[in-house]
DNA sequence: CCCGAACCGTACCGTACGGTACAAAGCCGG
DNA sequence: CCGGCTTTGTACCGTACGGTACGGTTCGGG
């Protein structure tokens, strides 16, 4: 019981969710992915898990509470494997760079983040605004940590050349991503090269490579 | 009476608003940008514009009306000048290209623009979806339309080299925007260096030059 | 076998808000 | 001045949903 040994509103910094509640958890993220915020009733969660309205009450406090739990839990499962060797020499250093893009449009583009970020967005003009900050920390932060180190590792080993590894990132995120994740959040569908991740990759760190390459 | 003359639910693609209404439609905005979704209620709105409820239902139909013409609305608002002369030399040309860059942040990282599209996203995952569609169609893609006009016209006179216009076009926007545009939605505020619009712009053009200046 | 804790299912309450009805007030052409 | 419109303000209705209460059930420990 996460919420009653820790002083409840910390913004689940450390939680940690029993088994029955991360399926109750998943649950609501089909819910959110099919049908958007407004599909994500307590009623309808209680019904569809198989669980109590009060436990739901029990466990995450209110409803933004269960929302926020939602996120937090999605961002747990995410976690870039840490990259090993990845600066063996020029070329598989490439390699994994292109990779990294590649996960990163994976995640970016899939339809929970997708729905979360959709969710954390609609409430983000909220007084606190705990959502977007979660989606914020726990994810964008996560992955843009995980990139600087590997492109700090690139420079160092001087495949790279730039002076603000977070500037460089930027740069390597726009050249990926570009207005597609905007259009899937305002519903649009991606186009058939857009689904191409790898490609979608490849191009980009090609670019990137012209901007920063050694 | 634009609702009675039209077969009502062609997506406001015509629609002229009366003065009064767009009175109306401005306090609508300024709920929305200050309180997101749930501030802009019809009793709200009512109160707000000295406006009756019967009339905002008599305008606009109901309250998903009264959204789609609130985005139309706006979206009737931004119209970019046409660029004359934008190619007379080089240097004037890269100019122009700058000033299209800075105001294409001007407009995304406004907050009218961020409330709109934080409601469309919010909504973007309904059976229809008017919104996500009309920010797009008259937003994104007028801005596209005159991107590629602009690009393709450097590229006739020789200043800039690229097969596709749009793909250029995604480029430039991904070097400009990166993740700003997102972490604004997601209620981040922008950090000092990005909100100097122009010099973000300037560095944007630089990098787009690399990659696809003649 | 028994006790208590957690949990389920359901029924219930309060309220906020979308939508409608209506009387009173302004506005305008004749 | 009058009759017909638009608009306003208010009052009202129905409902969906967040939140609570409670009896019944399961389950693990003593």
């Amino acid at each position: 019981m996460p919420l009653s040994s820790a002083p409840a509103d910390t913004d689940f910094e450390d939680t940690a969710f029993t088994a029955r509640q991360e399926a109750v958890l998943e649950h609501a993220l089909s819910l959110l992915v099919e049908g958007g915020e407004k599909a994500l009733t307590t009623a309808g969660l209680a019904r569809t898990a198989n669980c109590s309205k009060e436990s739901l009450y029990k466990w995450f406090g209110d409803r933004d509470g269960l929302l926020a739990a939602v996120v937090a839990y999605q961002a747990s499962k995410v976690h870039f494997p840490p990259e090993s060797g990845a600066t063996a020499d020029a070329a598989t250093f490439r390699t994994h760079l292109t990779a990294f893009a590649t996960e990163l449009l994976a995640v970016l583009f899939g339809e929970t983040s997708v729905a979360l970020n959709r969710l954390s967005i609609g409430q983000s003009n909220r007084d606190d605004n705990r959502l977007g900050r979660l989606l914020r920390v726990r994810g964008k932060q996560m992955i843009s940590a995980k990139a600087r180190a590997l492109l700090e590792a690139g420079r160092h080993r001087g495949y790279l050349k730039f002076d603000d590894a977070e500037e460089a990132y930027q740069v390597l995120y726009g050249l990926a991503v570009r207005d597609v994740h905007i259009r899937l959040l305002l519903g649009d569908q991606a186009k058939a090269e857009e689904r191409d991740l790898k490609g979608q990759a490849a191009t980009a760190v090609d670019r990137f490579y012209k901007l920063f390459g050694a």
